[in-house]
DNA sequence: TTGATAACGGGAATCATTGTCAATAAGCCG
DNA sequence: CGGCTTATTGACAATGATTCCCGTTATCAA
């Protein structure tokens, strides 16, 4: 994966090497029981899963009950912010836009989501 | 509002008239304290908001620290989940895309945000 | 006004997540 | 291949938002 601040620990390896296997999102506690016999610690899973979020290789949301699920990231998809006026326009990504496409799609029956997200404003200088 | 399975009680009045008065994003805990005159219960004020976003009449999302904001609803505002084969079309409310696209735009310090949202699927019929 | 019952509120309970800290094990150097 | 340094681990405690509980109160149709 992309970070090379982090050692190589059993524990990680077993981590990543269960959501490379593993399409759907997930939370922490899933995982946790999930990969038993791994032995990995509950806290040892928060902990990987928050530095993954911050290296940039998983998408979270949060889901109506408040608890967090994971997945690791795709491809290098985003999205557009762009100004009305003078058409600058900077990139982003949107975790919760790819969760709530697969989610709301498959509440409705769909399969093989995608998704076109856009935000125009303002910008700063043109206001 | 648009509800007429609820009683009409003082603190329900006060708690939607406080909401009229703020346009921004708010939590149950911070319209507790700025709503302490009213003496309205920290209880009362998880059940109207809960209420309210059921009737819907609140959006709602769930920011980074895991905490539930509030604001009334705008407009009729929506977007579409569409099949890509038999051009079939649902409608849907996506409180989180209008959450994200103020603060994802205000993050980059545009104003009057709007956006697009459409979510591309195959349906259950076309598979 | 009255009675049925929805709503209230304060405190306890829940539950995901984060903090603590002694024990362990990567990674490195010789 | 051994030690050394220090990041990482994991059992457990602590946190904090939200929900539950339940005796009390207020609403409102009759
Ligand atoms: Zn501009
Ligand atoms: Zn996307
Ligand atoms: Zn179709
Ligand atoms: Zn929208």
């Amino acid at each position: 994966m992309s970070a090379p601040t982090k050692r190589n620990t059993r524990q990680r390896r077993a981590i990543i090497d269960f959501l490379k296997t593993r399409k759907e999102f997930i939370s922490a506690k899933e995982l946790y029981s999930e990969m038993e016999d791994s032995k990995v610690g509950l806290s040892t899973i928060y902990r990987a899963l928050s530095d993954l979020v911050n290296d940039g290789d998983l998408d979270v949301f949060i889901d109506n009950d408040g608890e967090s699920r994971f997945r690791l990231c795709g491809s290098h998809h985003h999205h557009h912010l762009l100004c009305r006026k003078c058409g600058k326009s900077v990139e982003f990504q949107a975790p919760e836009a790819e969760a709530l496409a697969e989610r709301l799609g498959a509440s409705e029956g769909f399969s093989e989501m995608e998704h076109r997200l856009e935000i125009i404003g303002t910008c700063r200088e043109c206001v």
